[in-house]
DNA sequence: CTTATATACATAAATAATTTAGGTATGTTT
DNA sequence: AAACATACCTAAATTATTTATGTATATAAG
């Protein structure tokens, strides 16, 4: 995530995001959809990504399943119940935090 | 800014950008404008704001007038010219982050 | 064949922004 | 007299991240 200060505190709101409409993705593929779909903005660096993945997956958001691919290994991760109910919330924050940024940023919208 | 863990990185954006429309502002008056614009749901804390504010002054960012006002201390800030074109690119980063977030967060914008 | 690049995971130390929890002091309202 | 608002401040702790490493296999390029 190595591109603006912004990003802080939104890693784990697109990880959430990206694993509701995929099922289940693995690290390393999670860092190029984002990169692939912000055409090389959006870096998420490795040493944040799984550090977060690890914390979601210790707070049983996340639930994990390890599979050996051409003599590699991946660890793909996919939503718990939990993970659903928790992803809702996080999305409904990051709303919250755009619509209150509007309101600072365009103070027309914030009069009425 | 005691909400979301969203706001991380935005403090300083958001005190350069009120202060592009307002020309002066002192510490609380910046924390009562927030809430007020957000109703209350974003609110600064003096811990976060204090120390942003003599960050951005020992950057060169913004100068201060000292004023006594019903014998209490107000400390104004204002933005220098170094300040003005800070906002400008503070003001760049903020869009393509939330531009970002929105390929990442409605993806059909992504697809071309 | 050997070097570079891509895939795939990981962690530890340092940095940065913030929260939490204090502290000082004056003015106003109850 | 107490509570609340105004107005500043800082220090310790927490948290998320960057930066810098480390391991290992697969594939492409020279």
């Amino acid at each position: 995530m190595s591109n603006s200060k912004l990003y802080k505190g939104s890693l784990a709101t697109i990880i959430l995001k990206l694993l509701s409409q995929q099922d289940k993705m693995y690290g390393y593929e999670i860092t190029q959809k984002v990169k692939g779909l912000t055409k090389g903005e959006l870096n998420i660096t490795e040493g944040a990504l799984y550090p977060a993945l690890h914390k979601l997956e210790a707070e049983g958001v996340l639930e994990v399943e390890v599979v050996r691919v051409d003599n590699r290994l991946r660890k793909y991760y996919k939503l718990t119940e939990k993970g659903k109910i928790e992803t809702v919330s996080k999305l409904a924050e990051l709303e919250e935090y755009i619509k209150n940024m509007q309101v600072l940023f365009n103070p027309k919208f914030g009069l009425e």
